[in-house]
DNA sequence: CTGAAAGCGCTTACAG
DNA sequence: CTGAAAGCGCTTACAG
């Protein structure tokens, strides 16, 4: 059985049935509207209540096209989008991104890159069909950041691949900090041997947690353990656990670069009869179910994600208004003790 | 330190440009574009040629607004964005949703239903911005629905509650053939005193459920264990699981009606000393991180819910464009054997 | 098969 | 302070 549905194209009220019923010509509506300084208080009234009883909202498209601007902004994601989306961190930034647009005039639309013809991406965002972008995948070719940036306002929320000494804008966490935040707790519990799980080395993000476990360390005068790199993943974290634990070097805490990987690492931990923090103290960073959902609970640096998407959409938003933001916006971190150190 | 960028304001070309370049009038460029069949084959290979090599792309706004279609759709989710993303569900199929979407015409965007105040959504909805809408989220007002979808056309990803008797179309999973096949598999394995830790019983999906469970215990013959209500969180799951070995009915299986209830039912079970599947076998729903970033791993039924979201967009622009389609769409379900049973 | 013209619903100089 | 007019970039009857 099929049902066929027919909507009522009510067309809603426009600018000349308002200006009718306030007994004043469109223009007049028009700067009411937009809240021009240079009409009559009894005008506006008159027209305001127009709107009202009309129920009347301005034409999307019709504004947009004589303004120029479409409202829109573009969450640029990549294409392996099963990938992204599993990873809490990204749902996170989705998430406080598309609460904080909600507070603004602007909508938030998913942009999938296509690996496949990245040219299709960036002429889209390059046409006109949106105001300024977000960018939460590495594009393929990173001068195709330039080029976008110099056509659109362009906000980054990962960090660009290769030495890009354009001016772009960035919000990001301070990933160094995080690290250490993560790691002197781990010294403050007396622990000595620490070695880590770092996150892939071939990213700033993943390089930078692992020169804040090193630095803060040596900073107390103690010696780096060792170092097995992952790949953000549970069952990364489990392979890297186990290579440390296969290892000669004897360790008493790790400071693990992702919650989900610590997640996938303490498995191992427990497979091989180790007690969390009894032998083994934990540090990592991500506060979110894989940080919760564990036992123990895992001590973890809370990055605010949500905190890091809303910037991303707030940045940007001033950078399409003409405004000028600094170049890196670093969202605030927290440690959070829980049962694992 | 600030920066401040300007934007070349490449105009990009316009028809009028395309058509000098083909020499032919813009009409006809606009023919060639919407794929006009009355256009000598020449005249189409001269004005693809300009486009090409203008790198036309027609203006969305000027498009939009003489069409009267705006090539948006919208994902309505509700405004606890944070509960809503830190389910791997909903993010899953949003997943699948702006997969399918970049495949099409269309663009998605995300739009938060403001609690407070539900008319500024539907107001949102009803103007012309977007061509249709996906409701992840149930609506305050049940009522709401059927207004919405008299005005443009709707899908639906959850039931909406209340009894709806309008003609709604809706995309989900047959929840009670789920919950049988996971207790079918439970009663193969030899399980007989098989237990539920169900979801909300004021939700269909979670009454569903229940009944998909029950029923097949009664069809094997067999009687139904105890029922916990639970929430769909590892919290929930833990605390139903403690209610369940506190009481005093016995049970050597329980079907668990989330795979985030599941992992947090397994850590009480781990607690308890209870070996999975040696005391107690596990099936679930969902196939996820919660039910592989276990150990051990979760046998679940794979409701494919990054396809139920492509779905969602498929039937919507079936609708939009003005076809019929079933009131119901099933996505297909399936077993996925792993070690908890 | 193709072009000239009107119109989609707004905004904004330009006059007054 | 307000209105008439032009124009944003398309699509689509209407002629031919």
């Amino acid at each position: 059985m099929t049902t066929e549905t027919s909507h009522d194209t009510t067309l809603s009220p426009t600018l000349e049935g308002v200006a009718a019923l306030a007994g004043v010509s469109s223009s007049t509506v028009s700067r009411v509207i937009n809240g021009s300084p240079q009409v009559t208080e009894q005008t506006v009234a008159r027209v305001n209540d127009a709107i009202a009883r009309l129920g009347y909202v301005p034409n999307r498209a019709a504004r947009s096209l004589v303004r120029r601007r479409t409202q829109m902004i573009a969450m640029v994601i990549p294409e392996r989008t099963a990938e992204f989306f599993a990873d809490p961190y990204f749902a996170e930034v989705i998430q406080g991104a598309a609460m904080y647009a909600s507070s603004t005039d602007y909508s938030l639309t998913l942009l999938i890159e296509s690996e496949s013809a990245p040219e299709k991406t960036h002429q889209f965002l390059r046409r006109g069909n949106v105001d300024g972008a977000l960018i939460l995948s590495h594009f393929s070719a990173s001068s195709a950041y330039l080029e976008l940036s110099r056509s659109i306002p362009v906000v980054f929320g990962v960090r660009p691949t290769g030495d890009i000494d354009a001016e772009i804008h960035i919000v990001d966490v301070d990933n160094t900090a995080a690290a250490a935040l993560a790691t002197q707790h781990l010294i403050d519990r007396g622990r000595t041997r620490i070695a880590t799980i770092s996150g892939p080395l071939d990213t700033s993000a993943g390089r930078e947690r692992l020169e804040g476990w090193r630095a803060t360390i040596t900073a107390a005068g103690l010696v780096p353990g060792a170092c097995e790199e992952g790949d953000y993943t549970p069952s990364g974290g489990a392979a890297a656990a186990r290579r440390l634990l296969d290892s000669t070097t004897p360790f008493d805490a790790v400071f693990i670069a992702s919650a989900q990987m610590a997640a996938g690492a303490l498995v191992v931990l427990n497979e091989r009869g180790l007690e969390v923090p009894g032998d083994v103290a934990i540090a990592t960073l991500d506060n979110n179910a894989f940080s919760t959902n564990t036992s123990p609970q895992l001590t973890t640096v809370d990055l605010h994600t949500a905190d890091k998407g809303a910037a991303m959409v707030e940045k940007l938003v001033e950078l399409i208004q003409g405004g000028t933001i600094d170049p890196v916006t670093l969202v605030p971190i927290e440690l959070v003790t829980r049962d694992s150190t």
